[in-house]
DNA sequence: GCCGTTTTCGGCCCGACTGTTTTCAGTCG
């Protein structure tokens, strides 16, 4: 029976292929199929199980969509969905995917130019045949050229970002974990290691019996070609061109088997050369003693890097860039874990255009997740559509410290997500922005400025004694726009000098700051936060990605605000404002 | 395709930006 997992993306694919049918991503209809997607959401019940009835009475579902849950529990596809797949195969799927390819422009070089793959847009860039339609000229056609430069679309390198390759996996091993038999199911390979694209996807079953697990596999609706179907291994290829291998092992190998398919290949290699010293083997099976013929640790991660007089070395920090050394001696002891966190700096409610759970339901779900304290920084006014005037802001502040009755043990913050503009301007004025008790201040727009002035306009913002962090440093999406470009240094040095801290955002399309950035601000003596930038109740487990992205970084739980009790927090705010 | 009615049709968030134009179309958020 399909999760509500499977009928999100089930819902997702009828949006994305319904906007090239309609040429528009804001197609009455497209919309339609997105506030469903939102009303399930939040469900805890599972649809697959209600009737049409009961489905109409979700918010947003009305009879047609319903009829198309149903089709889909009942028959495991829909009619409607599978017509839009043959019209718009994932080749086309692909070009929409690239930065100022739209819906209309992708039509309009179908028909003219027969472009039905990225080969044929590449040559028809080639042959400068884009500059001749209607609407599209010279900068157009090198602008798109640029922009399938820059997401690496050429050949086989192409890589998914971990923002797909992750629900993806999820949505897999929700199934998987439902076989009989098996008793435990973990994502391995880069994915695991939090890295921003994924190649492919490796998952690792343990069970007795492989069979049920291959054939559910094989068997799978993510599946649009089986490429490998074996006793202990299946590989299938999605319909968004993302292969997917997953192994089944003896649940007494599953450590030694995770600790291989987790990689990195290099810190394998180190991990094997350890165990060499050592007289042992290490393999996908376990740790070996060819002499005595027995098994020295097999069963878990944590028993092998111990057997190998190793701290247990967590999935991010495997690139063989210095991790075993430290594993070895003094262990990653300050190393950020999510037990650590104690409140979330980057927090959205329905004030913001873009929000879609209200303030009532997001404090109660940080109440739930067991924070102390929360920031509610809604847009400022600077973002068009989703930022609040001046009056909607002191009608939110009342309403948060109305609310804050409700939940006498969580600390509820009027914050604001303030807008950089591109020469560094905020929103509001001083005295208004001194209001608020917590600021993030972000990019929003002017991507392609020159590097030096993106580094002043951040560098004019943290200077603001308003401004408590920088949020998503770049802007980047990962996959689909690269962020700004910054003088690194400088804007290390700011921080440090200013005090504001570095987000380190939790949402899979962002990871911003990057990894590489996190580690050379851990070099210095620069602040983060870990945020959700939630949006919505369900994305408070980013915060699971964002520690798991710090620690790719090597960020020490010592540096980041959000780990600190809240009368801590309080101080290190306000020592922060008064010496800017 | 959904919703809510002055209840079975008309409205649905819409502004900034860019590149193409001559007043606008397409993309993005």
């Amino acid at each position: 029976m399909p999760t509500n997992r499977d009928v999100l993306a089930m819902l997702a694919e009828l949006a994305r292929l319904t906007t090239l049918d309609e040429g528009s991503s804001q197609s009455f209809k497209v919309r339609a199929y997105e506030n469903a997607a939102r009303g399930i959401e939040g469900m805890s019940v599972d649809v697959a199980g209600m009737s049409l009835a009961e489905l109409v009475s979700v918010k947003g579902v009305g009879k047609s969509i319903a009829e198309k849950i149903r089709e889909f529990v009942d028959t495991g596809t829909v009619a409607k969905l599978e017509s839009l797949r043959e019209r718009y195969p994932p080749a086309i799927v692909e070009l929409s995917k690239i930065p100022g390819l739209g819906p209309k422009t992708l039509k309009l070089i179908r028909s003219e130019l027969g472009v039905e793959n990225l080969e044929d847009l590449q040559r028809a860039i080639a042959d400068q045949a884009l500059r001749r339609l209607p609407g599209l000229g010279a900068t157009s056609e090198e602008r798109i050229a640029k922009a399938i430069e820059r997401l690496g679309m050429h050949g086989k390198d192409r890589r998914t970002p971990i923002s797909e390759a992750l629900p993806l996996a999820r949505r897999l091993i929700e199934g998987l974990e439902k076989i009989e038999g098996v008793t435990s199911v973990q994502y391995c390979g880069s994915l695991r290691r939090m890295s921003e694209t994924i190649g492919d996807v490796d998952i690792t079953v343990a069970a007795l019996d492989p069979l049920p697990v291959m054939d559910f596999v094989a068997g799978h609706a993510e599946a649009a070609e089986v490429i490998a179907h074996g006793d202990t291994k299946t590989s299938i290829l999605t319909r968004g061109g993302l292969q997917v291998d997953v192994r089944v092992v003896a649940p007494d190998q599953f450590g030694a088997a995770i600790l291989y398919f987790t990689g990195s290949k290099s810190h394998n290699i180190e991990l094997r050369q350890r165990a060499i010293d050592k007289g042992w083997l290490l393999n996908e099976y376990g740790l070996i003693d060819r002499e005595k013929e027995q098994i020295v640790a097999a069963g878990s991660e944590d028993d092998i890097y111990s057997a190998l007089g190793l701290a247990y070395v967590p999935p991010p920090l495997r690139e063989a860039t210095g991790e075993l050394a430290v594993a070895a001696g003094a262990g990653f002891g300050d190393l950020i874990t999510l037990d650590a966190i104690r409140g979330d700096l980057h927090y959205h409610t329905t004030r913001s255009g873009d929000g879609r759970s209200s303030l009532a339901d997001m404090a109660a779900a940080a109440h739930a997740r067991g924070h102390e304290y929360v920031a509610i920084t809604d847009h400022g006014e600077d973002l068009a559509i989703n930022g609040s005037s001046r009056d909607e802001m002191l009608e939110h502040r009342a309403a948060i410290s109305e609310m804050q009755e409700r939940f006498p043990n969580l600390r509820l913050y009027f914050g604001c997500e303030l807008n950089i503009g591109p020469d560094g301007s905020l929103d509001y004025d001083p005295d208004f922005r001194r209001l608020f008790d917590f600021t993030v201040a972000s990019v929003h727009s002017h991507f392609d400025l020159p590097p030096d002035q993106q580094t002043a306009r951040l560098l004019a913002a943290m200077a603001d004694p308003s401004v408590d962090a920088i949020g998503h440093l770049t802007g980047r999406y990962i996959g689909r726009r690269p962020g700004i470009e910054i003088d690194l240094d400088a804007v290390l040095e700011g921080l440090q000098t200013t005090g504001v801290a570095l987000e380190i955002n939790g949402a899979l399309e962002r990871l911003d700051a990057s990894s590489e950035v996190l580690r050379r601000a851990m070099g210095g003596d620069v602040k983060f936060t870990i945020s959700t930038d939630s949006h919505h109740v369900s994305e408070l487990s980013r915060m699971d990605y964002g520690v798991a992205h710090a620690q790719r970084g090597w960020v020490g739980a010592g540096r980041v605000v959000n780990t600190m009790a809240l009368s801590e927090f309080e101080g290190w705010r306000t020592r922060r404002r008064a010496s800017t």
